[in-house]
Formats: structure tokens, C-alpha cells, sequence
DNA sequence: AATATGTATGTAATTGATTACATTAATTAT
DNA sequence: ATAATTAATGTAATCAATTACATACATATT
């Protein structure tokens, strides 16, 4: 593995010239700048990144933290930071935390060892002191969920008007009993969808019933779960509201094996519009959120912060769209 | 950010005691350790990692180079890397190719810039002789799919073996006109999948009809697509075996909306047993491949390979099973 | 008491780059 | 022809750690 000093020697020129042209920072005649790029040829040089990084005091690393990949909803939020990292000459650091608190630390942490350069949070537990002391350091801002009390950047849809919307859509359809499978977790999202869930049945004259709210994870698992007990109530639901794509999914199978007929007997609308939903039969109704451009418009905010052009609080809000699919209308 | 010297002076100490406390490499009376201790909590003091490993010659980082984490196919996969490579202090640089050679080499050629101590390939252009040269000096290990030309260690199923049990399913069902819908690569698994799917259509006595093999990507979309136009055929085929589970759901959203019963009017089988497959309506018949413990078992290799115990190419064919569920039988 | 051994700690080299400052050579101005 | 300016390159400090080697002191051995 030959250093800068090896391509220095073989070119007969002095490191100093050698780093010059690899950074083509200060003018190096031609002649010489032939000799350096041939030596650096043959010996095959690459430059050790670590040794630039500590000089530089900056790695070109950018740390992404989110609950797991195997979250679909995630993907295309991901590719949107990565296209826009690679663009500036920055890698993506994933961390899948499995949103256990101590790996969210860990990785967060990476910043304090100088392994990184900053981070987007996707969905995280600490402490807004915590949070607020690391960000006063480093660039950080917080994408989709948020911890509202700091004064990091944020990015995220109005999950509030777009939980109504999805609402609106079901009770428009004539939809009376309508039931909601949410989230225990102090995620901002759950909180507002469960408001706009109310807001949306409020408007449309329908009473409340706190039975027809039901808690659990995420998951598929969790929606078929839900939503087996829900419709074993006495008088159940005809419609259901699911906070993710993924429980809504579990909520129809949940319909299906107990022989509803989509959209018919019952309804589903979901939210985040993952592939898998296009592709599910029924196809499923839900709210799409700008995936792919949430993810730029992050890492876009955090490289500003980073290269200092951009200190201030930003809080951008991104518009959602309701997909009407055959899982509530035929 | 306070530096070693900081926390040197602070605790009354050198460097290099500082240095021993940190990495408990000498013992240091328990007095100077405290004291020590002390400095490093009043200076919040972390160490510097790019200096550390500059010094080290190491940076306790690993590449995964994939496709996509957006394929749910690799998401345990990579649980599993991460579970042993954390268990080891590494960390996990996941890098997303979206099978670009492009991409995928800027990536690998991070073990050139020191950037990283080692890499598993889940996928790769390479070629063999750019591999070797590579992997005569960095740990290289190939998960599921390989090089075979190359003498790097990998890791995967027996792909002919699996296809021929899912085909073998299907041909022990009664279904004599089976399609094939693969996907234009030179994976390795491709190739495998396909002699397996020959193999037993000619142990079935069944005659081999070429237009009944279709190739595509290992998306969904390709899936619909291709299924489309088998089902189109004069004499379309009542089976299908798809190289992925994305394709075999495509598959069956195609045969859905040409108003075929499943499994009745058509059988399908995938091959992964991704998470989705058990969710679909109807679940799918599949191959399941131990995907985390195909994570972790490449892995430890790798791990082997850095920390130099391991230099022997090895070869790990692990288990695969057939989970027979909606898409083929009532 | 003199010597040998061992333990705790310090000094300074080292890792591989970048870069401030110094030097040299070439060009321009007078 | 000489001084001033500019351009190209070199020397050595620097980044923040680790670690080989040196040193000082305490304890053990004879």
C-alpha cells in the first residue's frame, strides 16, 4: 500500500506538490503534475482517507437513524438522502436501531467520535436536553417524526389534515362506524393522526366510541391482530383507518379470513403508500407522503448545516395526496 | 472537543497514561486511573476515532454492498450481519448499489481509501480478476449470490436443489404446464434456479416448452407483466415458479385480474420467503432461505478474515425449505 | 549493601495526509 | 542591470491518537 510519500519519491517532488495535485488546490506545472498523476498510476495509489479526515477534521459521512430497513416506507426516503449525499461527495451511514434506545445512543454517539459529520434522525427516543446539547455541536435534523420541544430542523407532512383526509374519504363513502388501529409510542405522528382521526369523525357528526381505537406496534402482525378483535365486537366496524400501510394490510387479511368482502363489508385506507401497497389485493387506499423528496430535502438541510451555510430552525412541511385504490372503492 | 492532551493535563498525567486508561492495555495504579477517569468526565472527553484508526491502521467498519434495501429479501439478511458485526465492535456500512457497476465500485473502492477493514458482496458486477486483486488484500466475502471463478469465501443455498423441490411441488399437484418467469442477469442463482426448474420438469417426464420461460427483473411489475403474457398464450400454463417472491406476487395480481381463482385456475410458488409473502392474499408458496442465519455466518467469516484467522477460501451451503401455503394448496 | 527485577509512568516517534510558511526560480518593472 | 513581483515547489508543523523505548522508583535477591 503506497503513501503520498512513496508517489512523492517516485515523482522526485516533495509531498506538499503531490497533495496539490490530488487536491489540484494550488497551480503545479504540467510537467510536474504528469509526473505526480504517473507516479500515483504506478504505484497504484489511493489516498488513505482516515489521515485526510483527521487533517480535515470531517469524514464525509452523514449517519441516518430509523427504527429498520425492513420497513419498505423507509426505502425510498433513504434513496432520496443517498442520491443527494452522493451528489456532494458525502456516504450514508444507516442505522437500524430497532428503536431500542441504547443502539439509537450508540450510533448517535458516532458523531461524538468524530466518525461523523452529522445525522438524520427518522424516529428516535432521547431526550429533548440530550438532543438539544448534541445539536448545538453538530448538524442534526429530524425527518417525519420529531421531538417538537427542541429546536432542531424538521421535515415532515401534516399528519393532522392528512389523517382527516383519509377519514373524510371513508365517512364521504357513507362509512358510520369506522375503526382506528394505532400505536402505542410517543411518536408525534401517532399523536396527530389520532387527532385528525377525531377531527374527521367529529366534522362528520359521528360520535366517538373509544372501543373502536385500538393499540399496538407497527406491524402486520399487530393490524391482524387489531383488527380480528375489532371486528368481533357485538356491532363491529365497517370501515378501518390504520396508521401504516403495513397494519392496514394486516387488517385486511384480518377482513378476509373472516370472509368480509373488500371493499363491500369493509373498508381500509392505510398510510404511507409503500410499493407493497400497489400490489396487495385488494390494492389499498392510503395517504402517500413525498417519500423520495422528504428524504433530499433532509439531507439537502443537514449538508447545509454542515458546510455552515444553513444555522437556523427550519421546519418544512411537504404535501401528502390521499391514493384511492380498490380497498375502499371498487 | 477536548483532545488526550486536554484530559493529560487536566489529570496531571501523560499522553500516553491517558492512553493506557483508555484502552486498559497496561495497568496504571488505581490512583493516576481515577484521576484520569475524572479528567475524561469533566472535559467530556471522547476519543478520537479517525485519529485512532489512522494510528491503528483500522476502522472497525465493514461494507455490505446490495442492491437494494428496498427488496425486504435482504433485510434480515443484513439483521443478521449487523447482530454479529456489533457483537465484534464493527459497525455496518450498508451501501445500496441498485446493481449500478458504477456504484458498486465507487463503493468497494472504499477498502482502497482505508475507509473500511472489509466487505460482504450481496450481488456484484465484478470481475473476477478486479475481485482477486481485491481480495488478495482486503477480507472479501460473497453472500447468496458469487463469483465462482474467483477463490473468495461465500456463503448461500443450493439454488438448482431448491428450485427443483418448488418445481417438484407443483409437478406432484398434478400441474403439467408449468411457467417460468426469471429475471436477465448473470446471478449465479439465476442460472441455478433455472437448470433446477428443468430438472424437474424432465424428472416429471414433462416436455420443455421454451415460451414458457419468460425473463424480466426481480420486481414486481416484471412479475405482472410477464404473467400477463403467459396467460395470454393459446394454452397458458396452470403453474407458475417465480425466482422471487416479488415476481410470484406480481404473478398473482395478474392472474387476479384475469379473473383466475388461486390456487384452483393457477398455482404459483415463489422463492425467498420474504416477510410480505406470508401476508399476501393468498399467502405464497415459496423457498425460504435462512436469511439471518446467512447474515450471520458471512459475517463471522469476514470478521474472520480481518482479524486474520481465517484466510482459507471457504464454502458454506446452507439449508433451504420449501413452505408450502394459499398460492399452491387449499 | 549492592545488584537484579519489576512496575508505573513519561518522552518522543509514528500513522498519512494537509497546509502555513519558507525558499527558489522565473518574469516583469524600473 | 537590478530590484520587485509572481509562480512553483519544498520544509516542517499539525491533526489526535497509539506505542516503542527510556527512565525512575520500589521491591526482591544475594
Amino acid at each position: 500500500m503506497a503513501n503520498i510519500q512513496d508517489v512523492a519519491a517516485l515523482a522526485g517532488v516533495s509531498v506538499a506538490t503531490v497533495s496539490r495535485v490530488l487536491n489540484n488546490s494550488t497551480s503545479v506545472v504540467p510537467g510536474t503534475r504528469d509526473r505526480v498523476l504517473s507516479a500515483i498510476r504506478e504505484l497504484n495509489y489511493n489516498p488513505n482517507l482516515t489521515a485526510r479526515n483527521l487533517r480535515r477534521a470531517q469524514t464525509k459521512m452523514v449517519l441516518v437513524l430509523l427504527p429498520t430497513v425492513a420497513n419498505p416506507f423507509y426505502s425510498r426516503i433513504v434513496k432520496g438522502m443517498e442520491d443527494i449525499a452522493h451528489k456532494n461527495g458525502y456516504n450514508v451511514m444507516l442505522c437500524n436501531t430497532n428503536s431500542d434506545p441504547a443502539r439509537e445512543k450508540v450510533y448517535l454517539e458516532l458523531l461524538k467520535n468524530r466518525l461523523a459529520d452529522g445525522a438524520v434522525l427518522m424516529s428516535s427516543d432521547f431526550e429533548t436536553e440530550y438532543l438539544m446539547e448534541l445539536g448545538s455541536i453538530w448538524p442534526i435534523v429530524q425527518c417525519c417524526e420529531y421531538n417538537e420541544n427542541t429546536t432542531l430542523s424538521r421535515i415532515s407532512i401534516n399528519n393532522e389534515q392528512a389523517a382527516y383526509k383519509a377519514v373524510e374519504h371513508l365517512t364521504k363513502l357513507g362509512h358510520k362506524r369506522i375503526g382506528m388501529i394505532s400505536a402505542k409510542n410517543n411518536f408525534i405522528s401517532t399523536a396527530l393522526r389520532e387527532k385528525g382521526y377525531k377531527r374527521a369523525l367529529s366534522d362528520a357528526g359521528i360520535a366517538l366510541d373509544p372501543g373502536f381505537i385500538m393499540y399496538g406496534d407497527y406491524g402486520y402482525k399487530s393490524g391482524l391482530r387489531l383488527t380480528t378483535q375489532l371486528l368481533s365486537l357485538e356491532n363491529p366496524p365497517s370501515a378501518l383507518f390504520a396508521i401504516s400501510d403495513m397494519m392496514a394490510i394486516g387488517g385486511i387479511k384480518a377482513a378476509i379470513q373472516k370472509g368480509f368482502s373488500i371493499p363491500d363489508d369493509f373498508a381500509a385506507v392505510g398510510f404511507d403508500n409503500i410499493s407493497f401497497s400497489s400490489m396487495y389485493s385488494p390494492a389499498l387506499t392510503t395517504i402517500s407522503q413525498p417519500k423520495y423528496d422528504m428524504g433530499c430535502v433532509a439531507m439537502e438541510l443537514l449538508l447545509k448545516g454542515i458546510s455552515g451555510e444553513e444555522t437556523m430552525q427550519k421546519t418544512i412541511v411537504l404535501e401528502h395526496e390521499l391514493i384511492i385504490r380498490e380497498s375502499t372503492v371498487n
